[in-house]
DNA sequence: CCGTCAAATCGTTATTTAACGATATGTTTT
DNA sequence: AAAACATATCGTTAAATAACGATTTGACGG
């Protein structure tokens, strides 16, 4: 009926924790996992497993440096699944 | 950090079940409690809770005729949230 | 004003999702 | 190859959401 895409997008999007995570990059371009712990207020494991859930969603990418991964928008992926959902809704609800 | 009315928009959209419904519109403009009860298989109590989630994302509008209800898109709405979507996600994501 | 029918609300149970601490994996440094 | 550190995964518990049948509300026709 829908993408696994556009679903995994959408249920990504849908918590209000995940949207914070997403909002950290109106400020900066990248964040590591320690970082949204802190800046988020919830721990290791449960930040590590939100962005995930975010990248899956096709939000975000990641990129390994060292130990650490940082996490970014994936704008080109994000453009493009919001273009999806409004074509989506064009066919049946605008 | 993001309007309740975008945040409901989105956790409508989140479900399958409702995305089934949503896209009931494809076919037909306007659909009765009992017809998305049967249509989508869910029971009248369901398909009633569900609709009234959609409403509240502002996907969907109803009026009454008689003893029954009808639901249809709410394609002002739709479009404007859209936007507002487009443009939160402007803001860190594209 | 009753009966009938459609939809909405209620109370409950089942399923899904979120969060945590503990543990495992992977990378760098020594 | 072991220590140290960041992240990922696992196993569990708590919280949120979905679904149902039963009941209530609302509208119409007798």
């Amino acid at each position: 009926m829908i993408s696994e895409e556009v679903q995994r997008f959408l249920k990504a999007l849908a918590s209000e924790k995940r949207q914070e995570i997403v909002f950290l990059f109106m400020e900066r371009q990248e964040v590591k996992v320690n970082q949204v712990s802190e800046l988020v207020g919830i721990s290791q494991s449960t930040a590590s497993e939100q962005l995930a859930i975010l990248k899956r969603g096709g939000l975000l990418s990641s990129r390994r440096e060292g130990k650490e991964v940082f996490y970014f928008p994936n704008r080109n992926n994000v453009q493009s699944l919001l273009q999806a959902l409004n074509e989506l809704l064009n066919d049946c609800c605008k």
